[in-house]
DNA sequence: TCTGGGGTCCTAGGACCC
DNA sequence: TCTGGGGTCCTAGGACCC
């Protein structure tokens, strides 16, 4: 028996949550702009109704905001944060399996309730009267179904927020109605490809030679297929997992066409990375800077530069990070004459990310001459990081234990003579 | 010295998601 | 003039090593 996944999204979540505080907010069009308010991130349905897109440019819809009053609101993470997380509150009186996948979306394990069904109603009326956020409910025997339930109840009012999909004949019913595009997963490019073989509803790419959507997408397609069949293949995962990388990157107002000017930029950039990973307790081991033209523009030179760099020691230090940065965006730099490019895009990547406390010391304390010692403490960080760390040795070396940090991986070089004699 | 196979590591970029 | 930011995963291809 498989069990039954449900996901529960908030409807216009950034929206839902500035009504929660302006009751005057509701039933009129509302919307929600990206960080530099440059475009419409949430919508409510008002302002769907109206015509404003997903991502669509606040001065494209001037004429729209004004003629018909819409509300607009820079967004607010701290505030979306905080609801955010009394809605999960909620969740955890209706079950203690849960699945934080977004700031508005969780999947919650139903197995062992009776009736799913009427639990996620039950859900649903307790987020809406201890928060005051409408929930939507998709509830299938696999996460990809479950979304698709989810969005089937979005679209259709008949369902009142809730659609349970795990009955085989309901889903074969359905999935016939649901365009290919809306599935998870499926986004502008596949869709293209798929509508080339004239697969265009869930139905038909769940009926997709598996073999057949492997050559066409990837390993991701594959999936996809076997999880509308109803075979599980992206797993329930209830604890956090640690994060992998984190970034920084701004549009800039005012384009950048020297390099000064973009180093001060991703100078800023780092600063703040810095202050991010040390707010998260944790070290990065690999950075990466990249700036690029207005792709927009395609009438002006195109240009996108991107480095990456090693941190060692891994780092949190605003120094490395700007000199790490500097380092990179110096080696991307253009051949071309500095005003050739205008630069509106730049930030900063971090990757390999690991705890503070589990930084690995050692690897960078290397005793000497004592070989024992450093085979543990190399075997140490091996263990941890599931990766070699190479020794070169030759006899040319005239130091012993110099590290290599020009490597993803660390290497050390040392002498010949200063190997340790292996048995 | 030349050649080739097999493996790993790394970069760059694509695609998708919220 | 004006067009978001922060993530994950996957693949191709080159460099390099044995």
């Amino acid at each position: 028996m498989k069990r039954p996944i449900a996901i529960s999204d908030s409807a216009n979540f950034y929206v839902s949550a500035e009504r929660i505080f302006d009751p005057t907010l509701r039933g009129v069009p509302v919307i929600v702009l990206s960080n530099n308010d440059g475009c419409a991130v949430a919508r409510s349905d008002e302002a769907k109704a109206l015509g404003i897109k997903m991502g669509e440019p606040l001065h494209l819809i001037r004429d729209k905001v004004e003629a018909h009053g819409v509300r607009v609101f820079s967004s607010n993470y701290t505030l979306y944060g905080d609801i955010s997380r009394r809605v999960v509150e909620v969740y955890e009186d209706f079950t203690p399996d849960i699945e934080i996948y977004s700031i508005d979306e969780c999947f919650l394990c139903f197995s062992g309730v009776a009736n799913p069904e009427s639990h996620a109603r039950n859900l649903r009326a307790a987020v809406l009267r201890r928060i005051g956020v409408p929930v939507r409910v998709g509830i299938a025997p696999t996460k990809t179904l479950a979304k698709c339930a989810n969005e089937i109840a979005k679209k259709n009012p008949i369902f009142a927020g809730v659609l349970d999909m795990t009955d085989d004949a309901l889903a074969d019913w359905l999935l016939p109605k649901v365009p290919v595009g809306d599935i998870w997963g499926i986004g502008k490019q596949t869709d293209k490809k798929l509508a080339k073989l004239g697969i265009r509803t869930a139905a038909e790419l769940r009926a997709m030679p598996i073999r057949q959507a492997r050559a066409v997408g990837t390993v991701v397609l594959e999936r996809t297929v076997l999880e509308l069949q109803g075979e599980p293949c992206l797993a329930f995962e209830d604890v956090e997992p640690q994060r992998k990388g984190m970034a920084v990157t701004r549009s800039a107002g005012t384009p950048m066409t020297d390099f000064d000017t973009l180093f001060q930029a991703l100078t800023a950039h780092a600063t703040r990375a810095a202050e991010k990973l040390r707010r998260h307790g944790l070290v990065a081991g690999s950075l990466t800077a990249f700036f690029h033209t207005n792709r927009h523009r395609q009438d002006r030179p195109q240009y996108s530069g991107s480095r990456t760099t090693r941190l060692t020691p891994m780092s949190s230090d605003t120094f490395d990070l700007v000199e790490a940065a500097r380092r990179c965006a110096k080696a991307a730099w253009p051949k071309a004459r500095d005003d050739t490019f205008a630069f509106t895009k730049a930030g900063i990547m971090l990757d390999d990310l690991v705890r503070f406390e589990d930084r690995p010391r050692t690897l960078f304390d290397v005793p000497r001459s004592k070989s024992a010692e450093l085979m543990t403490a190399l075997d140490q960080v091996n263990d941890r990081f599931g990766k070699k760390t190479m020794v070169l040795a030759s006899e040319g070396m005239k130091r012993p234990w110099q590290l290599r940090a020009d490597h993803r991986s660390p290497r050390y070089t040392t002498r010949l003579s200063d190997l340790p004699v292996v048995r």
